[in-house]
DNA sequence: AGTGTGGGCATGCTTCCTGA
DNA sequence: TCAGGAAGCATGCCCACACT
């Protein structure tokens, strides 16, 4: 392939400023180097771009084909380059995200609108993950980062740890459970487990303290919200296991009592999913670090 | 180290403008 | 009309740099 952009920047440059020496100028290089640029093209295509009888250069038919060319290619590479110095700035792009958590929600919707004020001509959409696999939409671009805290090797996505928490089981104030230093899994045989609704397999508290301990619930009862979940809880309906985050108001206010899972406790991980080329874009990497920045004031 | 390429410097040529 | 100067383009030569 022999046409270049920077061949297409001279002829443009040349045809709209009227002679060589402008369009050096404009183009930052002697009029002689625009001089060699023209003529290489000429003799690689044995055809005369200019007719060069009067000092304005006019363009011949070959030179009119190729000035053409420059006019539809020219602009769209400009236009492409500013969006791109301006999505690597972060002045403009798009933060889809994607939450395997419905408790998400609870720190995740404060913080965007904290992000929509640093940041207003970034497109934010949320959409929640458990209902689908959110891994093949981050893969194909659909969406630029998964919220989740199941970190799993994944080939070009980056996890980037946003915070540590800790599940604990929220029970009502005057529960028996609250005799209770910490709650074993069998202690759960005998109550109703509020859930949020989705399979139990999406459920920590099955995945890693109920079934491996053979334990099933006496009952099973699930709702949309967080809210609705801490009603019943408070008022005796059942117990609920839920982050730490979204039990800080409720403990502090005394309207519920809760109690770790476990001797140890059941402690995770909040991560950031990203692709790996897209970890350096200015508004990706702003909205990990003012998630961890919120977190780590909570 | 050899080669290719882009671009700068120096200089010559052509065209245009202006004043005598 | 013509001479002189200015403006603009072309070209040979050279250098810097990238690539192999």
């Amino acid at each position: 392939m022999f046409i270049e952009l920077r061949q297409l920047r001279s002829l443009k440059a040349i045809y709209e400023l009227g002679n060589l020496t402008r369009a050096a100028q404009q183009l930052n290089v002697t009029q002689s180097a625009l001089s060699h640029q023209i003529r290489s093209i000429e003799r690689y295509f044995g055809l005369s771009l200019f007719i060069r009888k009067q000092k304005q250069l006019q363009l011949t038919v070959a030179g009119e084909r190729l000035f053409a060319l420059a006019q539809r290619i020219v602009p769209q590479v400009e236009e492409t380059e500013l969006a791109l110095q301006r999505m690597a700035e972060g002045s403009t792009g798009r933060l889809n995200i994607a939450i395997e958590c419905h408790s998400c929600f609870d720190w995740l919707l404060p913080l965007l609108d904290q992000y929509r004020e640093r940041w207003p001509n970034i497109e934010v959409d949320v959409r929640l993950g458990i209902s689908l696999d959110p891994w093949p939409s981050l893969a194909s671009g659909d969406i630029d980062t998964v919220i989740t805290s199941d970190k799993t090797e994944q080939s070009d996505i980056v996890f980037e740890s946003l915070f540590d928490y800790e599940a604990l089981l929220a029970v009502a104030r005057d529960h028996p459970l609250t005799s209770k230093q910490y709650i074993e899994p069998h202690d759960l045989g005998v109550h109703t487990l509020i859930t949020y609704a989705v399979p139990q397999h999406q459920l920590d508290i099955f995945n890693y303290f109920l079934t491996p301990a053979n334990v099933e619930p006496a009952s099973q009862r699930s709702v949309e919200l967080t809210a609705l979940m801490l009603q019943l809880v408070a008022s005796g309906r059942g117990v609920a296991a839920l982050p730490n985050w979204v039990l800080a108001d409720s403990l502090a206010k005394n309207t519920i009592a809760a109690r770790p899972l476990g001797r140890k406790g059941m402690h995770g991980t909040m991560y950031a999913a990203v692709r790996q080329y897209q970890r350096q874009l200015a508004h990706i990497n702003e909205f990990i670090v003012m998630a961890r920045q919120r977190m780590s004031l909570n």
